[in-house]
DNA sequence: CAATAGAGTTCAAAAAGTCAACTCAATATG
DNA sequence: CATATTGAGTTGACTTTTTGAACTCTATTG
């Protein structure tokens, strides 16, 4: 499906989506989330991408504005660090890497684990209310679509 | 990319996107969701897929558990159902129709709002401690990977 | 300064997706 | 109950995307 497709729909969801819904861009994503930088041939050899692609893909990031393509400091080669459009993707890997962990499982696979930095203490990704932050179980979230 | 290309990333997110890495797969997840049973011609006019295609993914979802091709009551006729597997991905939708909202807004989308049943109080995807519940900010929260 | 590495580009072949027309059973209509 | 219409796909020709391998052209390294 083109983009243009996928902005015909009306709902944030095929919005994301746009940005989002190609094959490879969440693992590119996923990559750059886990450092400061990344580099073009670190990501082509880690995800068996081809060049080419790679490539278009790297440009509709950075046009997105979910990657920046930065020089590398003392040197004249470039690579891609996440903005903070890409840090906030971060829900959505975890909500799939949850996913993954739980429909997909596999004794090989790496668990992502999550903890409070100053507690220590274990942390999930759940609904809780903005009021008083605290958590809600799923079975009882209501959700509405509301058009414009 | 092939599904087994993805499967060889021994990585969560990789393997959720063995299932909803397509194009159109999270739309129709999206789509499922949002009622009891979804009919074929109902996601083809939604969506406007084309008609081979959603035949494919349909059998893809169904073979991966994600929906069920059930009988209407009443009639002879089809339609397809979320499983409890498709049902736990609304983690997955609700953290990208938040990223959608947030980064591509335009005043015409629907919006997806999230309260807790009981009280009525609007709710929201958050980290939070295994714990005791309590939302924990994004910035105090430390991801490791561990390898098996 | 020659050799290697990094970051792409090019182009042909293969795979995936689209579109329109066709099928065939199930339901609705007169 | 005979015919028309609808639902749920199939089929096949065409278009677009991806792949894969080779090539280019700077940077950096030895």
């Amino acid at each position: 499906m083109s983009t243009a497709n996928y902005a015909k729909h009306l709902c944030p969801i095929a919005q994301a989506l746009v940005d989002l819904g190609d094959q490879w861009t969440l693992l590119i994503v996923r990559d750059a989330l886990s450092q400061k930088q990344v580099r073009f041939n670190e990501l082509q050899e880690n995800l068996g991408i081809s060049r080419n692609l790679l490539t278009r893909r790297l440009n509709q990031l950075c046009e997105a504005g979910i990657l920046e393509k930065v020089a590398v400091e003392g040197s004249k080669r470039f690579a891609y660090e996440p903005t903070e459009k890409c840090r906030d993707l971060r829900l959505v890997i975890h909500a799939m890497a949850r996913w993954g962990e739980k429909w997909r499982p596999d004794p090989r696979l790496t668990r992502v684990e999550t903890t409070e930095k100053t507690t220590g203490k274990p942390v999930a990704l759940t609904f809780a209310r903005t009021e008083d932050g605290v958590a809600v179980d799923l079975a009882d979230v209501r959700v509405v679509r509301r058009r414009p």
